[in-house]
DNA sequence: TTATCGTATCGAGTTTTTTCGATATGTCAA
DNA sequence: TTGACATATCGAAAAAACTCGATACGATAA
């Protein structure tokens, strides 16, 4: 009975619901998570934390960064949430915004603070 | 987005889940839910408000008593949850429990304080 | 090593949530 | 109407959650 209060309640506020939308699809690091929410790096810390507690990130570290994604396990689940509620950048101008944003960002990765996106490759190509 | 985040709000809790498991098949009244969970008549009426406000609940009063059960309507979405964490009363103990003290106050009815349970039936013939 | 940068943790302040007794509201019956 | 009973609301205390600046940790690069 803990995991289902756990899972809910990671759902259960607004910010975790954008960052969950953000990392759906695509890993993301803290600091552009941050940047595409406009909030302090250590808010994003902490709300991550609560989203990891149940189960449904996974994060990997890559130099310096830190990237955070809906472990896919989870994606059924969320899909079925989404089209309920019809929760998507489609309908929702927070959630739409959101996604430019992160498209902007994603764009600058290479001249901004975050490693190339294919990370495998660039990363070992780096080393 | 403000939908999901409450529906996700109303089951983060581990009394509303077990209310929620409780009038998911079948409509019970406050004093029966009271009863079941061992907890005062006003925390009830709060939680379900909690759970009403997310669209979870249709409700019927019944002469002096209040029934409440979960809104056919996110029946399909709640048992994809409940499939996802395995949760019910064959795998968790608590709610095994509020199962079985439900089924012994449902046979209690029209000697305690509940009208009969075939509700139209019965409450017509009374009046 | 030192410097830098990204992230995690800490700690305090603020807000929200949860609980539950007391009380009000509403319904039925007489 | 009164009385009894079920439920809702109120109010206050306690607990939990949320935010965010300051700081510690960890990794990279020089």
């Amino acid at each position: 009975m803990r995991a289902p209060v756990t899972f809910a309640h990671a759902l259960a506020d607004e910010t975790r619901w954008r960052i969950i939308h953000l990392v759906f699809a695509q890993a993301l690091c803290v600091c552009e998570l941050a940047d595409v929410l406009g909030l302090p790096q250590s808010t994003l810390s902490s709300q991550l934390k609560v989203i990891q507690k149940a189960g449904l990130l996974a994060s990997e570290r890559q130099g310096k960064w830190m990237f955070y994604r809906v472990d896919p396990a989870f994606h059924p689940l969320l899909k079925s949430l989404f089209k309920h509620f019809g929760s998507s950048s489609l309908t929702d101008a927070t959630l739409a915004r959101d996604a430019r944003k992160a498209r902007n960002r994603l764009a600058q990765r290479d001249e901004g603070c975050c490693p190339p996106k294919t990370s495998s490759r660039a990363a070992t190509a780096r080393r």
